[in-house]
DNA sequence: ACTTGACGACTACCATGGTAGTGTGCCATC
DNA sequence: GATGGCACACTACCATGGTAGTCGTCAAGT
């Protein structure tokens, strides 16, 4: 897993940083799957490192309910619970609208519908060549465009926290949810009610981009219902 | 500081967590203020226990930006940051409006307005004894009734997460900000809107409420110059 | 057959020692 | 008197040992 000696800009990452980060990644694309065990010495065991900058990592990853601390028992990989979903797109959508709100308050709109034609050309692009990684990179840019019109910029990176729960049901389904030509077309959609100062069609259109994961939910509960949280979990993961 | 053998129905709670909601209280409330260093030496021989769980407890509150920790340097109280305040209220702006949006669609807000009316007959009652401890309480029991019927109380516990560095910054200002009885008359305004089913009216109102908060920073940066962060400390913070 | 309880193998939790990195003040040098 | 370097104090960071709590197993008892 290569969790040694990493760096940025010259100076080493703590190791706690890296481990959150490395299990953070791995939850998210299913690496490690949902109910896997993690007690602090198998991982440390396998990264080879001591349990302490293991522990920190689990409890902020708990802290994000990506990971279920049972005192004394065990923590595991967080199972996919709906709620956690339904309270992340609902948190989403409330914070991206408001922030679509104020940029077109802000009355810039061809300014904004400017970038976001740009990168929905190089969303084209990405598609076309099959390049996800760069896909999801521009799918961000797409929605950080709207947050610097609106000059709240700095809420981005809280906005991207309240998304990792979507991102990782998203990455149970493929295809489907992950079907680029439909993204496009959203985002142009979106692009050209931005243009024209449309600001309650721009809206309702975002909505319909940010809800459209929800459709999935019942499909991907009856393909995978052991990554779910049953009843019975529930009332054994109460401390 | 009485930290040992807390406990919460009959299990004892985690040091770390103990240490946690403690600090947590004390930066919240000023008892700790900005600044102030904390290394996990000195917290440690405050509390009388060992530095593992302090450290823990830092990295948590680090990680909600109530502690600043630079490496190999110290870890401090966080200072105030408008920046913070500012992403704080838009987020909590974001969240409340569109839960109160999606319980006057719910379509029933006489039931909304009836609890509405009682949580503000209390605080009326709380204001007239100065008991603000449980004014403060019924305050977030109003808040947390929109959520109730937007079908959406789950995601109380999240508002009262992002609200904390709004209430931080309420504690600087022991009046003003917290004129129960402008408090009060807004939540009236707020009732009977909701209750005549005028959803932008109730809307308006509210954004107005939260938004009054903003009007203080100017007055609580003058007042208190040495707990904002200052450029000279914003260099210094980076890691 | 069913319950009970002791034992052992886990666990998270906490204490403590050691290490490398950073800032500060003293002191020699200019 | 100003300045550069060096030792020291202090820090976060990590490793490791010990402890109490929880679960599964299996034998003894009913």
């Amino acid at each position: 897993m290569a969790i040694q000696n990493q760096s940025v800009g010259g100076r080493p990452q703590p190791l706690a940083k890296q481990v959150f980060d490395e299990l953070h990644r791995q939850i998210l694309t299913f690496e490690l799957k949902p109910f896997q065990m993690l007690s602090e010495a198998t991982v440390s065991d396998m990264l080879g490192i001591s349990r302490t900058p293991v522990r920190e990592a689990l409890a902020l990853l708990a802290a994000e309910s990506f990971v279920d601390v049972m005192p004394q028992r065990g923590s595991r990989v967080a199972p996919l619970r709906v709620a956690n979903l339904e309270r992340s797109q609902f948190m989403r959508e409330a914070l991206e609208v408001a922030l679509l709100r104020r940029a077109m308050a802000a009355g810039r709109h061809e300014e904004l519908a400017h970038g976001l034609r740009r990168e929905v050309l190089l969303q084209q692009t990405f598609a076309a060549v099959g390049d996800k990684d760069r896909f999801y990179e521009s799918d961000e840019a797409f929605h950080g465009l709207i947050a610097d019109a609106a000059g709240f910029a700095e809420i981005l990176p809280e906005i991207l926290r309240v998304k990792d729960h979507m991102d990782r049901f998203r990455h149970l389904m493929v295809s489907g949810v992950d079907d680029l030509g439909i993204v496009i077309r959203e985002h142009g959609d979106i692009c050209e009610a931005v243009a024209r100062g449309d600001a309650a069609g721009a809206e309702a259109l975002l909505v319909a981009h940010l809800r459209r994961i929800l459709q999935y939910v019942d499909e991907a509960r009856a393909r995978f219902p052991e990554y779910f949280e049953s009843d019975a979990d529930a009332r054994k993961a109460v401390r």
